[in-house]
RNA sequence: CGGGAUGUAGCGCAGUUGGUAGCGCGCUUGCUUUGGGAGCAAGAUGUCGCAGGUUCAAAUCCUGUCAUUCCGACCA
């Protein structure tokens, strides 16, 4: 029967309702987007076209934004020796149960193994003792961008990869207060980009000393809430001090002629921002791109192409926008206009233009918004100010649906039954105050299984005590579940 | 790392008490179609995840292993 293929045709293509299981709804769109394929080894994922060239976007952009800050791009070996990483106590311990580690070269076991970098710490500040010798050779402001390797137990596409893609930016600064300046610099760079180039609110603030970076004297936090009411850690800037200056000797002659340990920084996102772009906007037809990191911005889709006219005029749009500066896709395959509206729909592409015989005779083309499918009627010499205008509000109309749906998620609590309450029943965060204790952490993560996201800059006391010890608290901490 | 599920064509799956593999979509060719996943006709495509074992015979039974996935633990 018709109706019954009808029905097959779509179950081949059709992904999991998000609502009805996040999960599962997440790996269909990593898979059905074409953004990855797996590969042999567990964790190591094949980043494909579409996927890397999300990346290549990210990349672009945050590369920009460091050049602007003084930032210069460097590249360090992937390899590191035992001997070096263990240079620095508290982050190997973080950091050894998932090395990977490289005994043989060839079939020769090698005197010293070698770690595959999980990051570059070691590795820059070995350079950094090679090449600062003065207070006039600081700053310096490195960053790389890399694949990290951490061995990771499970797995899942962009979110934990055993092998993934990132940029670490690490520098070194005559002075605390300089390298402090950096951190936050840095942070606020990570936050504008979440906020208006991807569309995604995000809360900066710091990590309390159970969940920064081992190693770091302050790690700072943007975060972010996904669709499902889990928090997703988007960046992190780290302030090590001179720690790791000590530990590495990394020392110069400041002007008075004294010998002193230069100050740390180090700062990074990877690509696991993907994910959180997937959960945060995507919806059940499938991803939602923000036009600034989306490969194709706009696809033009002609209807009824084999009339006359149609295949010249949709290709004349294609080029007038491409003349324009956008990412644009002409889609003239013999596949039905259907199937291309599904398929472009699946991939996250932000505009479509359709345009066939009707609209030509009117001199119009139909321009539909990816997030709310709304569709107008534009007359075809306008067609790049409603492109601009198009973009710019679905990207605006991103960052509000996605503001929403965190106020919408955050909740206060001000003893620890409201809390455990919230907790049992709510997904997303919850606004608490904190002594400062750890075993308060301990004890909600315990009890209410939340740990804390982060304790937000200049935020306001909702009650002076802390909500789980019911002692003097000192900061709000926003505590929920994370990926 | 513990518990559950899965692995058969590019994708989604079926395959009975063991007997040598099938369906839908997709793909190729042709014609007709084209404004929300088109129709008809003719085709092509498989080391049944991998390695052992049992058997005259294994996709099917047994053991191991790898991968995916879900839940938990762990971890940034």
């Amino acid at each position: 029967m018709a109706g019954n293929s009808q029905k097959d045709k779509k179950l081949v293509t059709e992904i999991t309702a998000m609502d009805e299981d996040f999960a599962k709804w997440y790996t269909d769109i990593v898979k059905k987007a074409d953004l990855i394929d797996y590969s042999s080894v567990k964790g190591c994922m094949i980043i494909r076209p579409y996927g890397y060239a999300i990346w290549e976007n990210i990349q672009k952009i945050l590369d920009a934004k460091f050049k602007e800050t003084g930032v210069e791009k460097v590249y360090m070996p992937m390899f590191i020796p035992e001997s070096l990483l263990k240079k620095e106590k508290d982050p190997v311990e973080g950091f050894a149960p998932e090395v990977a580690w490289v005994t043989h070269g060839g079939n020769e076991k090698l005197a010293e193994r070698l770690c595959v970098r999980p990051t570059s710490e070691t590795l820059f500040c070995e350079h950094y003792a090679n090449i600062i010798k003065s207070y006039r050779d600081l700053p310096k402001v490195y960053n790389q961008w890399c694949s990290v390797v951490r061995w990771e137990k499970t797995t899942r596409p962009f979110l934990r990869s055993r092998e993934f893609l990132w940029q670490e930016g690490h520098t070194m600064h005559r002075t605390a207060e300089e390298a402090e300046a950096r951190t936050v610099q840095m942070l606020n760079v990570y936050a504008d980009f979440f906020e208006k180039e991807l569309g995604m609110p995000v809360i900066r603030g710091q990590k309390t000393d159970k969940e920064k970076f081992a190693g770091a004297e302050a790690t700072y936090t943007v975060e972010a809430l996904m669709h499902d009411g889990k928090a997703l850690q988007g960046g992190t800037s780290h302030n090590f001090g001179n720690g790791f200056a000590k530990a590495f000797d990394i020392q110069f002659l400041d002007s008075d002629n004294q010998l002193k340990y230069a100050y740390e920084t180090s700062w990074g996102v990877s690509t696991r921002i993907i994910g959180g772009i997937i959960m945060t906007h995507g919806d059940d037809s499938g991803l939602v791109l923000p036009p600034s990191v989306a490969p194709i911005q706009v696809v033009v889709i002609p209807v009824q192409q084999h009339k006359e006219g149609v295949i010249e005029a949709a290709s004349k749009l294609a080029d007038t926008l491409k003349a324009a500066g956008f990412r644009v896709k002409m889609d003239d395959s013999e596949q039905s206009p259907g199937w291309k509206f599904s398929e472009y729909e699946m991939k996250g592409v932000p505009l479509r233009i359709e345009i066939g015989p009707r609209d030509l005779a009117e001199g119009k083309c139909v321009i539909v918004r990816r997030d709310n499918r709304e569709k107008s009627f534009v007359a075809i010499n306008d067609v790049t100010t409603a492109v601009t205008e198009g973009l710019e509000n679905l990207r605006a109309a991103l960052y509000e649906k996605a503001l929403k749906n965190r106020e919408d998620r955050t909740f206060s609590a001000t003893n620890l039954e409201e809390l455990v309450n919230i907790a049992n029943e709510n997904s997303g965060y919850i606004r608490a105050m904190w002594c400062g204790d750890l075993e308060c952490e301990m004890k909600l993560k315990e009890v209410a299984d939340v740990t804390s996201r982060c304790m937000p800059f200049d935020a306001e006391a909702i009650s002076d005590k802390c909500v789980c010890c019911g002692r003097d608290a000192k900061k709000l901490v926003y505590w929920g579940k994370a990926y």
